[in-house]
DNA sequence: ATATAATATTAACACTGTAAAGTTAAATCA
DNA sequence: TGATTTAACTTTACAGTGTTAATATTATAT
């Protein structure tokens, strides 16, 4: 009887269908620009349905969201496995992290930026994908200063101290094309290389 | 015949009125929670009379975000007749910066992450205000350099390395405020602490 | 007093997110 | 098989949004 089974995997299908068309959408025109009616045009079904899938739009954003933080966990995660130098692995840590921003920006922003926006308590806490990164942070740098690389300090404030970097570069190349940076590569080194001089200090 | 002066300072202040009505809902609300009849409400007029003194909510928000960069400039100024220590200076203006941000953090967000995402190249072209803020910083910067307190670099990618440290501070601080923080005026010291050293390094 | 100009309001439009009720088709049970 | 329950989806409706056009009100100038 693979009835069930196979209803189940429909709904997960027209679940994916939602997500995908949401994502398309919210990149494309922006959150605030996409109503869910659009959405439901997209996907040929009446707006109402997705209801059945989603608590409400800001449920269907946190969903895209937890999918773009879950390919950054991987990205960072194929750097962990390079055991040499740890302050190398976490300079290369920061610039894929800072890389993967630019390469989806509007994704990157929308997990970032717009969503702890629409809700406020929800991201980070215990067992979240969000965390996850952030616990890969705590990693690299609680090795760093382990191995006497770092200055001591704790490693929490010393993780935070590099997120706020590299969070701050991505966000001003992506919200300011036109300022004149410096050149993009040698400023995202630049910010990463003197903070990671800083913490040594 | 003051008749015509005295017109032009009601106006003005009826504008005034909404302007503060309008950042008063912005900060306390959000921008997106806060609609035109809510803040005709609080001045006691009708909706459209709003349309009357702005072209719509977005300039409304330009101007409160304009005072808001005026307001900053003028906090920064004012560190900027300290002439003592420029590293000191610029710690400080850091510091003035992220509570300045804080302290506004819808308008903060509004002029730097949100804006920006719909007007391009609004806020940093030539004689905006915006303008006026990063030479602040370039003029600090370029202190601290011709002093040689900081290592022999070019001022605009110094500029934007600390710009980023700060920038990315404060927005992390606003949008994750359930997030474990260490304390928060010691993360703040602390990121601008290490982002100075690494300078001089 | 009347004409003119400035200012404010009312009514309306085309949207929005979403709750409740109604419909239809499929699955289960007799 | 035929009746009934269940799941999936749609229709309708509501209270709200930004904004425009037409209208009304008020203050000034002639």
């Amino acid at each position: 009887m693979g009835t069930k089974e196979r209803r189940a995997r429909e709904k997960e299908q027209l679940r994916r269908q939602i997500l995908v068309a949401a994502r398309e959408l919210f990149v494309s025109e922006g959150y605030e620009n996409v109503s869910m009616r659009k959405i439901a045009n997209k996907i040929e079904y009446s707006p109402t349905t997705i209801y059945l899938y989603f608590k409400d739009k800001a449920d269907l954003l946190d969903s895209v969201c937890k999918e773009t933080l879950l390919n950054l966990l991987n990205t960072l995660e194929q750097l962990k496995n390079d055991k040499s130098d740890p302050v190398e692995t976490l300079r290369r840590s920061g610039q894929a992290y800072v890389e993967f921003g630019l390469k989806y920006p509007q994704d990157y922003k929308l997990t970032f930026v717009i969503r702890p926006q629409f809700q406020k308590d929800l991201g980070l806490q215990e067992g979240s994908v969000g965390e996850k990164v952030f616990n890969y942070l705590r990693e690299m740098v609680s090795e760093c200063i382990q191995q006497k690389r770092f200055r001591q300090a704790d490693v929490e404030t010393t993780g935070q101290v590099l997120w706020s970097a590299v969070h701050g570069v991505t966000l001003l190349l992506i919200d300011f094309p036109d300022f004149p940076w410096t050149e993009k590569d040698k400023l995202i080194d630049t910010v990463i290389h003197t903070t990671i001089e800083g913490l040594k200090a």
